[in-house]
DNA sequence: TCCGTTTATGAAAACGATTTCATTTTCTTG
DNA sequence: CAAGAAAATGAAATCGTTTTCATAAACGGA
């Protein structure tokens, strides 16, 4: 492999002027800077990244933290918050916790090891305190997630506004007994689509039933079982707001494979406007979030602390969400969009 | 930030002897260790990555390409890829061409410039003589993808048994007219499944009949599209095979919406065994791929190749496929699994 | 006691770039 | 044409480690 000496050896010249042709400096001559490309092409030269990086105390790399990447929403993620830092000239490295909080202290020394200019965090496992100390060391931007007690850049949807509009519409739809079946209640973003569940409740004048409650589903399989326990109930719920089109999907699969009619017997609302709301029959209705605007805010925010250096400035970005109107909360089947 | 100098001088030793204790190696007495680890625990010291890196020559990251991490198949694969990473100590880059071959050369630098210690390539844009002089400065290792012409080791999947068990299949259930559906035609794994397709049409003395072949269906619409394409031809076909359950969900959705019933008139064998396969109604016959296995060979002879650095081997390493009979293809309702 | 190992430690070179500083050359301008 | 400014170039320091080599101390066996 060649070195930036052998550029400078070959074209007769020394490594500061290589250096200089390489990152386009000022005060080079036409002549020599030939001299050094030529060199540089038929050498197959090109820079050692490390070495400039431990020179110039950065790597242009970000680190991103999600629990797992198969998740439909969290691919989306990813593949949008890529996207945009291949645009600015970021590599991405991906980390999936799977929800453990040692894995993710071991992503977060990438910080430290100065591995990665900062670190995005799409999902949250371990308390504030324990990650703050990080921050001597970089960047972190929360993204999707929020934490009351952190001192850092979030940009966040607007979760609560979500549980808020679409249990307004299935109150609206004329539904008094409504479900509420979200997952993992350690995240915030779940919690607070229950705020905004139990607000458009109470505007209704109808009380939070804690039987309605499902607070464990992830996948369609949940969905199937939620559906199972619902009916079990003595006095069933006629329609369920869910955090997850997959879950919905399950529940709906399973509540034709048992003769329920959704939207007549249960109306059903999922969240994340994935592709299978348009497939299943009924078609899902559905919360749609603006994630690529997300991941492109977060990016840039990301982007502006890496320069500025001023890690520890709270900042809330927020982006609203939007009810998408399907089949399986609305009788009439010509309703949709 | 502090550095092992800071360290050493606090510990009273040389920066020498600071190394061999994060290294773990022999010769340095219990006492002086232990005064090395006060020292970093003082001091919160974490060692500098990039230096390392720069010193040993290795920065234990991977980089994968994808066309783009929100198709299923391809995030299933990077969260396989990742976890093995993880576990072996080893980072991963995620690339996404997006199908683009300029793209695909940009990452490619990734490798020249040493910010990664190895390549796999889920997906090829570029011939493989421009990405062979890569092998130069480190190694490559196909996974999922191909090349006749490529000196380096290809873990795939026995796509070509895939396309013959899945026809053979609607075959068997008395089929004659059977419609191929795949996506890009640039990529060998499309092309390997319709050698199986041919394959198993001339076992039963059917010539492949162009009209009812469909090579750019990737998404959820285009399977709507072909249906519409497919119903329109003077015979239309009794069974189609798609190299997609999205395609095939697409497909039976737009069916059922105009009345075409599935299996009845028209059996549909989609691919990849996914979440949606067993959501739809009905439910889909599909062909299950082995990810995980392919991936965790993958980077186990990544590993190996860079350890052993000898990059121009030609090596295959094939798996096998196995096929899921549901009710997409199967009139008796009963049948699953 | 002597000598060859084994154990323990540190000084300095190396990894491959960028940046600072010094020096020389060329250009302006009165 | 002299002198100050601008342009062009290079030597050497620097980034933070690991590794090589040298040296010293402790040990073990004859």
């Amino acid at each position: 492999m060649s070195t930036i000496e052998d550029v400078a050896k070959l074209a007769g010249l020394s490594r500061t002027t290589v250096s200089r042709v390489i990152n386009n400096h000022p005060y080079v001559s036409e002549d020599k800077r030939k001299l050094v490309i030529e060199a540089m092409n038929q050498l197959g030269y090109a820079p050692n990244s490390l070495a400039r990086s431990l020179r110039s105390q950065k790597t242009d790399m970000i680190a991103l933290l999600i629990p797992r990447i198969i998740n439909p929403f969290f691919s989306k993620l990813v593949e949008s918050i890529e996207m945009y830092a291949s645009e600015h000239g970021y590599q991405l490295i991906i980390c999936q916790t799977r929800y453990s909080s040692e894995k993710e202290l071991n992503y977060m020394n990438l910080l430290k090891t100065k591995q990665v200019d900062g670190v995005i965090l799409a999902s949250i496992q371990n308390d504030w305190e324990v990650l703050e100390p990080f921050l001597d060391y970089g960047p972190i931007v929360l993204c999707n997630e929020f934490n009351e007690r952190a001192n850092v850049p979030s940009v966040m949807l607007n979760q609560m506004y979500g549980g808020y509009i679409a249990t307004k519409h299935l109150l609206e739809q004329g539904h008094r007994r409504i479900a509420y079946c979200c997952g993992s209640t350690r995240s915030n973003v779940a919690s607070h689509r229950e705020i905004g569940f139990r607000k458009a409740l109470s505007e209704y004048g109808i009380e939070f039933d804690e039987q309605y409650a499902f607070r464990d589903a992830l996948h369609s399989e949940d969905g199937r079982r939620v559906f199972h326990q619902m009916m079990s109930l003595s006095e069933s719920p006629t329609a369920v707001f869910t955090g997850s089109d997959e879950v919905a999907a399950g529940m709906i699969s399973e509540a034709k494979k048992h003769g329920c009619k959704v939207p007549e017997e249960l109306a059903v609302v999922g969240f994340d406007n994935q592709t299978i709301t348009e497939l299943m029959e009924p078609t899902i209705t559905t919360v749609y979030q603006p994630v690529e605007k997300m991941a492109q805010k977060a990016l840039e925010i990301m982007i502006e602390k890496i320069h500025s250096r001023t890690y520890r400035q709270r900042e809330v970005y927020e982006f609203p969400l939007r009810l998408i109107i399907r089949e399986s909360t609305v009788s009439n089947k010509l309703t949709d969009q």
